[in-house]
DNA sequence: CTAACTGTATTAGTAATTATAGTACACATC
DNA sequence: GATGTGTACTATAATTACTAATACAGTTAG
């Protein structure tokens, strides 16, 4: 299910973050689906249950899964308050990479295709219902 | 010179990469420009030596400065062939950010909007000569 | 050449992180 | 009650990251 590079310097608990907040994120996995179990996913990629719970625990608070003990963890749906913050965090990111990118001769037109391009990804995943 | 916080978990050699990448990418530092010497630096905000080498290292690593062993470290100018690599990399980092904020409910005007606020960060330094 | 400055390399020690293992607890479902 | 779920806790080994101290080599000015 993950493709997970154990002799990476990046953690596994992070690879696995990044990856499965893509697949939320295109909206492969919908808003109240179902994660595997922490035990389940530890058996199929064959690491520690700790580490998986280490990248859920680590998605649960960035806002992107939640978690009933003795049921299992579901994707979240957005929740605008949680949102508002993140939104402010990933802003500012933005504005620093956009900076940078135009210092390195990034025209202007091509960074605002990339919201274009954004755009299309992400409404793309959720017209694929 | 530079804000550091030694207790932040962020590392000291980060946080000074961070900061002069903005002074360069602002143009605050022009090409060519010498920098601070490793243990004039060191001095200043009275840090190891070696820490303000690790930051030069990985500057000088990523493009932004280029060093001359006995005669000291300058603002590299924009070389057209290490950019494309890194602009690559911006796109795709910049690319993902976008994806997220849409995600998270940032609407696209305000997005774009970006772009332009980058611009005139960058343009408007350049125009200060 | 000497002295004082530059960047650089090596080594070492400490601290922080990471991954694993084992155990235990509480809740849900059948 | 048995099983599967999330969660917590401790412990430990291994690795990595970070900083520091020292030494080396090139440049420049006197």
């Amino acid at each position: 299910m993950f493709e997970l590079d154990i002799r990476s310097r990046q953690p596994i608990y992070e690879q696995l973050v990044e990856k499965m907040k893509e697949l939320i994120i295109h909206e492969v996995w919908k808003p109240h689906e179902q994660l595997p179990s922490v035990r389940q996913l530890a058996k199929e990629v064959t690491i520690n249950p700790n580490t998986i719970q280490k990248a859920y625990r680590e998605l649960e608070h960035q806002g992107y899964i939640y978690s009933i003990p003795g049921k299992g963890s579901f994707v979240a749906p957005q929740s605008p308050s949680v949102s508002q913050e993140k939104a402010t965090m990933i802003k500012q990111q933005t504005l620093k990479l956009l900076c940078e990118g135009l210092y390195l001769g990034i025209a202007k037109e091509e960074l605002l295709s990339l919201v274009e391009t954004a755009e299309q990804l992400v409404k793309g995943a959720k017209t694929n219902d």
